[in-house]
DNA sequence: CCTAACCTACCTAACGTTAGTTAGTTTATC
DNA sequence: GATAAACTAACTAACGTTAGGTAGGTTAGG
């Protein structure tokens, strides 16, 4: 199927190049075919990013879904580690998909329509209030500090962002060393106990 | 000084819609001059662009060097904070300002020559190296736990990377309650001693 | 069983627009 | 009157897109 090949190369350009930098003629030529071939699958350029944003939206929930259910039967605190080790370790397995991701969450292109926008913003809200309702769970449980469960799922998102883009800038091989380093410092801190 | 303007106003357009996204047009008419004119001051698009890129880099050294002296008479631990914060807000001031900064590191232009991106990494580097001095220094002053100070210095750039980004992408106020709370995050952890 | 119609996926050619850039000329300032 | 900074006009190259045509495979009708 040239559709699926298609939105392969072009993730692949989008990620790289970005929207504005890719040209039509650029995905063409690299599976082989001729600019205007394009148009029997895709009605415009902007069609295709669509098509490609979509099925990176997908991915991304499903990524989150899995990661929740998969440590369900763990206590809040384990729980919290493997999801943002998942996580961690689903974006780095392909960089081609964490830098699409990052493009398209950072700075969408200008045509991009909100609704795209906001699926992403929707989306990610969801997952926020998952992650907080597990701190609840921790909280509860006296496997946690007390505290805001909403602002400690902004922090922990937070850092799971910056880690990705780290990961991303430097192209160095330790991360997942550098990941659970991260996470220990959001664990324990790194404050002494009398210091 | 036409040229100084012309840095600003092509600060705020790539900072908004990226270099491939931005035309000289858009420059030109937007400080009242026409396309052309533009070349009486640089000599290309990507001319204007490094003049830009070469401040933005100046600007970065600059806060987090002056972040560094501000508090140097602090505890090491006090000192992360102030570290912390005082970069948070230094980039929290300006949108726009940080917008570019993202880009520029994350996403740098095609026709970027290497020597900018190097120069950006050589930058971050310097500022590694003080922040897991910092650490060694708490470390020794047994006001911070022990542990690898490098990978300590970089889960906290991480961590402000993160928050920026998310101050980037959400654009609600209370950014500075946020900071803290993940500052707090990471000094004291989220998890309770006998847990 | 043949053939006529149709569909899909590609092609070439060309469209209109916009991009960055250059050349040559005018305006204004010191 | 020289110099800097603006202008108009125009260039080339590239962009996304449309039009029209062709080869091959599938389907329908006599």
């Amino acid at each position: 199927m040239t559709a699926q090949r298609l939105q392969e190369i072009a993730l692949r350009f989008f990620a790289d190049k970005g929207y504005d930098g890719t040209s039509l003629a650029d995905i063409a030529g690299a599976i082989g075919i001729k600019k205007p071939s394009i148009y029997a699958h895709y009605s415009s350029k902007l069609d295709l990013f669509l098509a490609v944003a979509d099925t990176a939206l997908h991915d991304y929930r499903q990524s989150w879904r899995r990661a929740l259910d998969k440590g369900e039967a763990l206590p809040a605190d384990r729980r919290l580690q493997s999801l943002f080790e998942e996580m961690g370790e689903h974006f780095l397995a392909d960089r081609t998909k964490l830098a699409f991701w990052i493009r398209l969450w950072v700075f969408p292109p200008a045509d991009c329509p909100a609704g795209v926008r906001d699926a992403f913003q929707t989306l990610t809200g969801e997952y926020l209030a998952e992650v907080a309702a597990v701190f609840r769970a921790g909280m509860e449980q006296g496997r946690l500090r007390p505290g805001p469960a909403d602002d400690l799922a902004h922090a922990l998102f937070s850092l799971l962002v910056g880690f990705l883009i780290r990961a991303h800038a430097y192209q160095d091989t330790d991360h997942l060393r550098l990941l659970r380093q991260t996470w220990d410092c959001f664990m324990f801190g790194i404050k002494t106990e009398d210091g």
